[in-house]
DNA sequence: GCTTTAAATGACATCGATTGCGTAAAATAA
DNA sequence: TTATTTTACGCAATCGATGTCATTTAAAGC
C-alpha cells in the first residue's frame, strides 16, 4: 500500500510550467506574475497540494521537528511536562515527537538515535534511570544537535537545563515532617547514580541537621529501577521495618515509588500502621487517597515550557551559544492527612 | 546550529570510489568484490556512517515509522495502549511517534496531516472527544494511508478497528450494582455522538431492562468534553442531585470522568454521602482511594498490540486489503469498596 | 528600426541514497 | 589468437522542492 501525494511536478505538467515557476508561484516570489500565481494557487488547492516535508527537509536539513524522550508518560510529571513542551512548540511553529525509554538504557540509546538521523532539529530529553553512560548523547551534542535536558539532566554535557530544585523541595518536606514531630524519617528514593536523587538526600539531610536530628544511613533506601519494579519498593519496606528503630514517616522521592509504596504498604501492614507519608507527585488523584497524600509538587508544564524554550533559542541561533544556563524552578509542598 | 552526518559520498570521495559501488558495498551486494566492501565497511564504521533516514524516505516513499494520535496519554488507558502499540512495532523494525489532540478536533486534524505528509506509513488513531466530521480521515483513507482505529473507533470508515466490549463492560457493571441492590443507577458519560458512548449506554439500558428496572432519562449525563473540563461533570452531578429522586450509584465512562467525579463528589457533599461508585478506568491508584473504587477495566496493552498489528498487516500487504474486520475484547470488572 | 533593460519564466544542479543500464578489464572458452 | 562471458564498477536518473543562472519576450529608449 502507498500514499500517493500530489507534487509540484504534478502542477507544473498539467499547467505547463516549469517546476522552478511553480515552486516561485507557490512561496509568491515576486519574479512571477499575479496571473500565474493565481492560476498556480488555484490549481494547487484543488487538488490539495502539500509541499512534502520529507524532501524539505532533506533539501533544507531542517524538519521543524524537535524529539522529546521520556522514561515514561504514565508518569504525570514527564505528561505534564510533554504538555508544556507542546505548547511552545506549537505556537512557535514546530512539531513534535514524543518517545518513552522505559527507563531503560537501551531504549533510551535507539530512541534518541533514531531521532538524531531521522531528522529532528533538537532534543529534549530526560534520562532513564539506567543511564549511566553518557555517550550516545555527547557524540550528538557534539556533532552539532541540540540538546536541552530537564528534570534528569546530565551534569556533564554542558547545555540549556532546565530542573526543578530538588534540594529545597526535599529540604521543605523533611522539615514539615519534623515540625510535625517525626524523628525516624525514612526516605525510599531513586537510583543512586542519578543528580536528582543525590540533591533530594542532601536536602533530606539538611533538613535533618538543622533541626539537629542525626542522620541515620539506613533509613536510606535505592531503588536502582526508579520503582518500576514493585518488589524492589518492597523489598525497601520490608528492610526498614525489620529494624529495630522503625520509621514513623517516608519520604519518596518521585512518583512512582510514591505511588507503588502505598499499596506494598497496605499489603505489608494490614493492621492500621501508622505512618506518615509524603512524596515527590504530580498525580492529580493524592487527594482522593486514603489518607489523601502530602506531596512536593513540581512545576511541570512551565519547566516544560522553559526546556523547549531554551531548546528553540539554540535551534535558531545564528552562531553557536557558549554560555549556557541551568534554569532552577520551586516546587511546592502541599500539606494533606498523611503528614498529620 | 546543523548537525552533520557522513554521507556515502564522503566515502566514495575518500576511496576513489563511485557513490554506486559505495552503496553496493554497504548493502552486500554480490556485484562487489570482497577487497571493495572490506574497505569500504571499514572506512564507514570509521566515521560512524548512518544512511540518513530522510534521503531514504523520499527515495523509498517509506519511513518506516508508525504515528499514533491519542486524546492525552495522561489517560492511562491510552499509555497502555501505547505500550503494547510500542513493544509490537520495535520488535517489526517500527518506530512510533506519538501525539496527542488533547481532545481537540483541531488539534487532531493538525497532527493527523502533520504525520501523513510527514512520511508515516500508517495511521493509529483514537479520536478526540469534539470529533464529529471525520473528512480528515476519510481523506487520507480514500489516498492509500492504512489506518487502523482503536477504542474510540470511526464507523464510517472502512479499515481494521480494535474496540473493548464496551456494550458488555457497561451492562456487567450495572448489573453488579444492580445486584448489591442499587436502584437509581446514574450513568455519567462523555460525548453523545462517540460510538463507544452509545454503546456503554446500550449495556446500561440493557441490564436495567433485564433485571426489570425502569430507564429514567434523566439519570444519564452527557460531558461534551469528555470530563476534561471539571465544571462539566460538576454541573452533571449537581443537577443528578437536584432531582427529587437521587441516584444510589454512579456508572461513569471514562477514566478521566471516573476521577474527576470523586472530587466533585467530595467536593460538593462534605458529609458522608453513601453513594456507590463503579466506573471505566485503567488507572493503577484506584486501588488506594477512598473508598477503593470499583472499576471496569480494559485490557490495553492487549488492544494496543492488536492494532499494531493489524495496522503493519495492512502496510506491509502486496495488494489492497478488502476486507476488514473488528477485534473486540473483554473488559473485566473489579470489585472494591465503592459498590459494597 | 535597432539597442537597452526589465519582467517572466525555464534548465539544471542540489540534498543523500538507490538502482537499471552500460562498459572496461579480466577470465574463460573455442 | 580471437570470441565470449564474467567480474567489478561507474554513469545517470530518480524521489520533491529550492535556488542559481540562463534565456525568452516585451516594453522602453534613442
Amino acid at each position: 500500500m502507498k500514499f500517493e501525494s500530489a507534487t509540484i511536478k504534478d502542477i507544473a505538467l498539467k499547467l505547463n510550467l516549469s517546476k522552478s515557476t511553480v515552486s516561485r508561484a507557490l512561496r509568491d516570489s515576486y519574479e512571477i506574475s499575479e496571473q500565474t500565481k493565481k492560476l498556480v494557487l488555484e490549481y494547487a488547492k484543488k487538488i490539495n497540494y502539500r509541499p512534502n516535508p520529507i524532501a524539505l527537509s532533506l533539501k533544507e536539513r531542517r524538519s521543524h521537528t524537535i524529539g522529546i524522550v521520556v522514561p515514561e508518560f504514565s508518569n504525570n510529571f514527564f505528561s505534564q511536562a510533554i504538555n508544556g513542551m507542546e505548547s511552545i512548540a506549537y505556537s512557535s511553529g514546530y512539531n513534535v515527537i514524543i518517545t518513552q525509554s522505559h527507563e531503560s538504557y537501551d531504549r533510551e540509546v535507539i530512541n534518541v538515535e533514531h531521532m538524531a538521523y531521522r531528522s529532528v532539529d533538537g532534543l529534549l530529553i530526560s534520562v532513564s534511570v539506567e543511564t549511566e553512560n553518557y555517550d550516545h548523547l555527547k557524540k550528538l551534542h557534539e556533532r552539532g544537535l541540540p540538546i536541552v535536558f530537564f528534570d534528569r539532566i546530565v551534569e556533564e554535557i554542558d547545555t540549556y537545563k532546565v530542573v526543578c530544585d530538588n534540594f529545597k523541595g526535599a529540604y521543605d518536606a523533611t522539615t514539615h515532617l519534623i515540625k510535625k514531630g517525626f524523628k525516624n524519617i525514612a526516605h525510599i528514593t531513586s537510583a543512586e547514580q542519578m543528580f536528582i536523587t543525590q540533591k533530594r538526600l542532601e536536602g533530606y539531610r539538611k533538613a535533618l541537621e538543622d533541626n539537629k536530628i542525626p542522620f541515620q544511613p539506613q533509613l536510606i533506601k535505592y531503588c536502582v529501577h526508579g520503582g518500576k519494579i514493585t518488589s524492589e519498593v518492597e523489598d525497601a519496606i520490608t528492610s526498614l521495618f525489620k529494624k529495630k528503630i522503625k520509621p514513623d514517616a517516608i519520604l519518596s522521592a518521585g512518583d512512582r515509588i510514591t505511588t507503588v509504596m502505598l499499596p506494598v504498604m497496605k499489603k505489608l501492614f494490614s493492621t492500621n500502621h501508622k505512618v506518615a507519608y509524603m512524596g515527590f507527585s504530580n498525580s492529580d488523584l493524592t487527594d482522593l487517597f486514603c489518607p489523601s497524600l502530602s506531596v512536593i509538587r513540581q512545576p511541570a508544564f512551565e519547566i516544560g515550557q522553559a526546556a523547549m524554550e531554551q531548546l528553540i533559542k539554540i535551534i535558531e541561533s545564528k552562531r553557536p551559544i557558549k554560555e549556557f544556563n541551568t534554569q532552577i524552578f520551586e516546587s511546592s509542598i502541599i500539606i494533606k492527612e498523611s503528614t498529620n
